[in-house]
DNA sequence: ACAAAATATTTACGCGCGGCAAGTTTTTTC
DNA sequence: GAAAAAACTTGCCGCGCGTAAATATTTTGT
């Protein structure tokens, strides 16, 4: 314990008289220490560990232009996707010396827009959102963005944001139907009615067009439920699905892990087998690569996320956008291609 | 759009001229809009549907002693469990006029004393932490607590804090044992060798008592691995397991939903079946009532935390800890009852 | 209607820092 | 070793608001 010297530091003044320096030196020092002479920089660093004072970050935010806030939006926190791209995202803005913040919207379109007027009062540098998608308020989360900085991720709203950073799902939907294809029945696509995700469409779409450059009849099966409570949904709407028995494939491609992982749950329930074996019935593949699609029964086929590639790119884009004064002259997306996990279930 | 009045307010200053009053009446306003007069208070709300002011968040934190922010700070964000407690805690705050900021270890010490540190510089009304545990850095965790009014939860560490708030383990580990007990033989003890949360210990204490009580012969399963993925963990350890064949029960208690999630998964691989009837050769009941614990294969018969209770709990704790100046006379431990959760697996 | 109590307003100061201008010192350059 | 450049100091203002004391106004009770 050589930290707590007799004296307590209240403020720059008296931390400037300690270190033998005036406040404007020991300032500049602090919004970037490689603005001083090396032998100042030691000073202060060595009155640092002696004294370990820190600026008052109200005082510093409130005078700035611009703070080293920003604010990381996701749309739902409890799937362990999102929390883990934030915690990936999080860690890289640490490193460049941001101040990041997480959100969630928690599958609310109202808590969406409290979280983006909340985050206008803090001034934020930027801010990396993963809109909620068709529920989102496109105009009003278009109001921010002219005001705030704004990289989307994940999921893309068109026009909106500086730029967007996301995962190609055709590179998704073609690799797993290829797949598919390659070692059996063409699949038929599993996906709720009204995705909430944008993703979904993009993902149906691909999955129509390759089914129809390959020649083969699609399948597409919509499934009813609401909400973010996908497992569940899945799970409800494989069991209908099986009830109805018009399902004209042995192999299902389904839009998200979490649907497959209702849908496998369901499966399990009916006794159906599910894999490659002799012995399996129904082949199921899916998209995302979740957190959980590991240990599944059995464990799931998919097409995973660059996570790395995604939350370092959007990570830099929005660093590049910060320090281009917060605008871009024209908005990119930047998506990365997918990457088949082998499994047991396809 | 009748909000956009011509003039912009800048500042508090303006928008009490606006609005007819003198700056220190709407500052009382808005420190608590019950302070002022009826009739002020709705001359100051009408003003404010016409000219949307918000007051400067950092102007106000600055000259304030305590601010309203309260901090959040969870072990693992990636476990859907935590998201879900964290969800329920936020909205409780929110609604009690505080502003929540979610935080996650990531399972690493390190990360967690630089949450707290950084917490200090936002002066926060109250902290709620939910400890790492056997990693945690305890002699700077209660330092911090001397500084910052802080109530932990979940996971307790001895003394530390205004104040515990989590559930009570001996009720959880008493209605499995009990009822895995009752419909065939009693359990053993599935667990990691270095369990990173106390919980596990009190569980195991727990089983270990119960066992006694019952005159029956415990028996423990003490798996190795380190870090916080937990099903892989429970997976490889299920292997071994079934390996060595030492298991001397076809019933099996899980210290914890995400080990049990790794042990089912292992389970299927091997052509284990897992369940209550005829057919099967093994029951698995478990502990937390993990958000995914309804899809596993077959669904997991586990005692479920009163999120409800602990959250609620926990957020009225926090606040009667601000309102009484941060200190409570004696450092209270409240525990709340789990709930069976009886599903396909035992 | 009047005094007492409750509530508003004015005035004045402070919080801790950013930023600017002018002057002084130190370092670099050739 | 002198001139130029860079770094530092001093002094001052501003940011937007909290807060306290003194004063003025309104409300309440009788």
């Amino acid at each position: 314990m050589s930290k707590p010297a007799d004296t307590k530091i209240r403020n720059m003044e008296e931390f400037a008289a300690v270190s033998g320096l005036s406040r404007p030196t020991v300032s500049k020092y602090f919004n970037d220490p490689d603005s001083v002479r090396p032998s100042t920089r030691s000073r202060i660093e060595q009155a640092l560990e002696k004294y370990d004072y820190r600026p008052n970050i109200f005082a510093m935010n409130q005078n700035r232009k611009l703070t080293k806030n920003v604010g990381i939006v996701v749309p739902y926190l409890a799937d362990p996707f999102f929390a883990e791209i934030a915690r990936n995202i999080e860690e890289r803005l640490i490193a460049a010396g941001y101040r990041p913040t997480l959100y969630s919207a928690h599958g609310n379109p109202d808590l969406e827009m409290e979280i983006l007027d909340g985050l206008r009062l803090l001034k934020p540098a930027g801010v990396l959102l993963a809109p909620l998608g068709r529920l989102s308020d496109r105009a009003e989360i278009e109001k921010f963005c002219r005001d705030v900085p704004t990289v989307l991720f994940d999921s893309n709203l068109d026009g909106i944001g500086a730029a967007f950073v996301g995962s190609d799902n055709r590179s998704f939907v073609s690799q797993t139907v290829e797949y598919l294809t390659r070692i059996g029945e063409p699949p038929a696509f599993f996906e709720m009615r009204t995705p909430a995700n944008p993703n979904a469409n993009k993902r149906r779409l691909a999955y129509l067009e390759h089914m129809d450059k390959l020649g083969l009849s699609p399948q597409v099966i919509k499934i009813e439920g609401e909400g973010w409570s996908f497992e569940e949904i899945g799970r409800r709407g494989a069991h209908d699905l099986f009830e109805r028995k018009d399902l004209r494939s042995n192999a299902i491609l389904c839009s998200n892990d979490r649907l497959a992982i209702g849908l496998l749950a369901a499966c399990y329930e009916r006794g159906i087998r599910v894999g490659r074996g002799p012995e399996c019935t129904l082949r199921v593949a899916s998209n995302d690569d979740h957190p959980f699609s590991r240990f599944t029964c059995p464990s799931l086929t998919t097409a995973a996320h660059d996570y790395d590639s995604v939350s370092s790119h959007a990570v830099a884009k929005l660093l590049e956008l910060i320090e281009n004064g917060g605008r871009f002259s024209d908005r990119t997306e930047d998506l990365f291609a997918a990457r088949l996990v082998l499994r047991e279930s396809a």
